[in-house]
DNA sequence: TTAGTTTGTTGGTTCAACAGACAAAGTCGG
DNA sequence: CCGACTTTGTCTGTTGAACCAACAAACTAA
């Protein structure tokens, strides 16, 4: 029970005082009630080491914040005064996620609680597109989103936008997007121009980064224990991966970690969007499904179209047993294994995480992968990891982006005004 | 300037007191003094936003712990009453590590400003030794290095032991160590029976993980700005990675990370120890460079002899010019690369450390190593990651060891006792 | 009805950081 | 050499947050 406990020893840590003693417990009590569901005060007291009286203190700020509120009398204890619930008062706060992705633009909102307040999708060919026209068309998503939660007389904690590219996530700087063939472009600067200069925090980060720490923020609230380390990999017509360990983001020095879609394993081949071959993209990606299950001529091909469409072909097809789309997905699941196995080595994560076409393939991919995987990992029983298909589907990222911004307001919750 | 900055938003947190919040801002200032040197009270109060009666009744702390001591009067400073510089004073304290390998034992003590105290290698051809015997020796060197320690009328903060092979850090049980031809075994229990039940904390570690930890402790002394995110590499006959990020060891939910030895990315070809074909250390590892470079009858392949006397063969072969010893330096050199652009591709570190037969031979590795991560990393430039050898060579992991030791004292000053 | 149990609040205590005043110890300009 | 100025480090009192103990409230069980 200590504020070092859990403290990186390299990292120098930062001075405390009274106040940020305070915004620390503040956020304790927040997320345990996030994490752990509505309990009385005196059992966040005792589960926490937190005195009684300051637990009631502490509760007292968040409802007067808007973030906690009283609930009913707890009915299940037996003896004594029944306490009563105090529970996530999700309602007030919102944050928003926006998606630029190959062949879609999305956008959502998620109130505290993670319930989807706003959602929408707009299927759309973006590599064909200039940028700026991309950006506008975005900016009026987002628009959108914002008006929808003002409306609901929402507080905005934040925007957070993913793109599928080398995003330098401090600065909200796009180096590279080879699959939209995209350059260099201050993203969060256009969009805050287009956005007129919002009052609200505005950010920007990689599309799987996000979609990983959306999977996260899902598991956290499906099974009592969250895991501590997870390898999201979302299939697109790129290949992206993002790591989350102990909660966090794993982004590497110069926030291009997670590329793993240009790991070079793969035999010369098809040329990667990036311009070299043997990327595991070339073998994995919705690409090189497509070329090993279609012709050239079959309508799934067609980029114009909406993907979940597409993939819907692919999956009758499956369904209905035709041995080349079959044989196609198993070819995809072990290469998927393959490089799965490189990952579990590398990272050991508790839980790999299956999204975007993965995730809707799954059933077929699954198999073959999970075989790899124990195949190649040198832990036994590939070091204890589950693969699961993501919920999320395509939407993963913008949630993952909404996400990333309401975790602000449970890091530091002070940052949510008290209604005076 | 809070507690929360830096927090992960997806951990629960700690609850925090007085007491706490005391040891906090007890290890910045500790800390701060470690890694930018001595200086007033005055300026470690500027820098660190901290009051200047808190960091004076901080540092009063910490000099009646042993932990720092007053300096000489601070010369270079002009105008005004010049200051009493402040100083890490490292003597009292000292941390030890030790480790298993598969050609010899080691043993090293680092006092708190990382001065070697005791080192020791004693070369044994361990794989053909069983467990408990290796076990005896290893306990008698540790008896060693903590004996001299005492000897200096030193506080001894903990031990740690380095293993090549699958290690769980929070139980001190070995998993599998192929290379040693170990299975599972409870290593920390073993030791601490040969030890009679030590008092001081004695902990199990991967040994690529605390080499890791070693290269990040000493790029912190030597350069100003200490790496966000560093990757380690260390060849033996097997080889293995080591992962830290903001000071942070990477260890994956099991413990298993690291294990870049086995990535499946290797042509069929000589089989591993771990029973597999394919994997990244049958063209990497000593054996293979050793295979490719030497005949079988070949003094430098005798395992009875030191490592580094081998080695130093190699590097005459090498420096003489002698064809069949470059082109298998070129070969392995080249597949370090193919590894190490797939290591950077996914966490994008700022340094690439070679530690054991790679910082030997480091100059013959290094220029096809960087050009393959030119090749293929899709960051511009490598994702902006340098490529440096390790100083420590083969005492690395031991470094490293008696380090991880010494951080549990920068985390939390007040478990050395007070001189009452 | 009474004893026992648990909850949540209240008033007072403790502890650590902070703020401001101040003596100490130096520089600089005349 | 002296006074003005600057900086350091300590001292005294204040503030704020967590803690502790006591207690009323609300309920169960016998």
């Amino acid at each position: 029970m200590s504020l070092t406990d859990g403290r990186r020893p390299g990292s120098r840590g930062v001075a405390a005082d009274h106040v940020s003693l305070r915004r620390n417990n503040l956020s304790v009590v927040l997320r345990h009630v996030r994490d752990l569901g509505p309990r009385s005060r005196a059992r966040i007291a005792a589960e926490t080491g937190l005195n009684k009286a300051t637990v009631s203190s502490l509760v007292a700020e968040l409802v007067d914040r808007g973030l906690l509120r009283e609930g009913s009398a707890d009915a299940t204890r037996a003896l004594g005064r029944p306490g009563q619930l105090v529970e996530l008062d999700g309602t007030g706060i919102c944050g928003v996620g926006a998606e630029i992705n190959v062949d879609y633009l999305a956008v959502a909102a998620l109130d505290l609680g993670g319930e989807v307040v706003f959602e929408k999708r707009v299927p759309k060919d973006i590599a064909h597109l200039d940028p700026s026209t991309t950006l506008d068309r975005l900016a009026a998503l987002v628009s959108e989103a914002v008006a929808a939660v003002e409306s609901r007389n929402g507080q905005l904690a934040g925007v957070t936008l993913a793109v599928p590219g080398l995003v330098q996530a401090n600065t909200g700087e796009l180096k590279l997007a080879p699959n939209l063939g995209w350059g260099e472009l201050s993203v969060a600067q256009e969009m805050r121009a287009r956005l007129n200069d919002p009052t609200y925090p505005l950010h920007v980060d990689n599309e799987a980064n996000l979609a990983a720490l959306a999977a996260y923020a899902e598991l956290r609230r499906t099974e009592q224990e969250s895991p501590h380390d997870l390898v999201l990999l979302t299939g697109a017509v790129g290949v992206g991966g993002g790591v989350v360990t102990g909660g966090h983001l794993l982004r590497g020095g110069g926030g291009y970690s997670g590329e793993v879609g240009h790991m070079p394993i793969a035999p010369p081949g098809r040329t990667c969007g990036c311009g070299r071959t043997g990327c595991w993209e070339t073998v994995v990606g919705l690409t090189a499904l497509l070329h090993k299950a279609t012709d050239s001529d079959d309508p799934v091909r067609d980029p114009s179209l909406d993907v979940e469409q597409r993939l819907a072909g692919i999956t009758r097809r499956a369904l209905a047993g035709d041995k080349r789309t079959l044989s196609a997905l198993k070819d995809v699941g072990t290469w998927l294994g393959i490089g799965g196995a490189i990952l579990v080595n590398i990272l050991n994560p508790d839980v790999l995480v299956l999204g975007g076409y993965f995730a809707v393939l799954g059933p077929w991919l699954k198999e073959p992968l999970e075989q790899a995987i124990r195949d190649h990992v040198i832990a036994p029983d590939g070091g204890g990891c589950r693969v699961v298909r993501s919920e999320l589907g395509f939407a993963a990222a913008v949630r993952g982006g909404a996400e990333i911004s309401l975790d602000q307001v449970f890091v530091d919750p002070t940052r949510i005004g008290v209604a005076s």
